[in-house]
DNA sequence: TGTTCATGTAAGGAAACCTCACTTGCCCTT
DNA sequence: AAGGGCAAGTGAGGTTTCCTTACATGAACA
């Protein structure tokens, strides 16, 4: 859940991804005008990546290695997708993503931050402590 | 170990910590310049920050809160550090981070990746899957 | 009142990123 | 052999984000 929320922090510029994936920007930006991703948006238009995008590029990769072409890759995906279990909630998770990502989830934070002492030693502290916990 | 490779990979440039940790590049750079972080630089001399810098930044941050200046947060974590066992270690891979990470951290995951196969299902992979693992 | 500390702010420049358009190499098909 | 489509390279021109340096400010305090 609120693992889900970390997983989907558009947290990357694409200078740190083409390291992370070995794919060109070119590639990468490709692979979204091919609708493969949908990297959330900075104020000023500039790609910000996720985990989430990051592990896909990566899937894309592999497939691409493997010598399918962008239709058959969509194709992978859409088969993917329904397995992940009761494809609604996926679907509604990924609509949050775009919505909250953008616009909230850095306000979120914010708030939990800022408000010292409310979320301490509770759930919902997204950062500072669960930071750690980002790693097993 | 792994792990800590991971936490400290320099990833985020300094507006999206901006926005993680609430601060303004002016403190952020200020904390710096008075050594209390030592964000790892692009070749351009842009500032990437890794999961402990960011976490770092939110322990100063609650830090001023409290009232402290620089010169007693600067002691906080001198006294913090040796308590994290066998402060040798410690110091030494801080040294890794700083000569891995920089140089050589992509470059050992660029490896892993456009090698395939070789480090597939292995305990070496450190994106693909393993991303999946940093959030527990 | 003057000094120090932490931060704000502004200027000028460089790095990183953006889109658009054209090119290239490869694989097909005719 | 010619033509077409796909995935990606490359270049131009512009915008966004970040950099350092320097000066300003407000609070605390000697």
């Amino acid at each position: 859940m609120s693992n889900e929320i970390r997983r989907n922090m558009a947290l990357f510029p694409i200078g740190i991804v083409m390291k992370l994936t070995d794919l060109t920007a070119r590639q990468i930006r490709y692979y979204e005008q091919n609708d493969l991703i949908q990297p959330a948006r900075t104020e000023g238009k500039q790609r910000l990546f996720s985990f989430n995008d990051v592990d896909r590029l990566l899937e894309i990769k592999e497939l691409i290695e493997k010598g399918l072409n962008i239709a058959g890759i969509k194709q992978v995906f859409d088969l993917k997708a329904p397995i992940t279990m009761e494809t609604e909630i996926t679907e509604t998770s990924e609509k949050t993503r775009k919505e909250l990502t953008d616009k909230e989830l850095h306000q979120l934070l914010k708030q939990q931050i800022t408000n010292p002492g409310a979320f301490r030693h509770g759930e919902n502290v997204l950062l500072r402590g669960e930071l750690s916990r980002f790693f097993h």
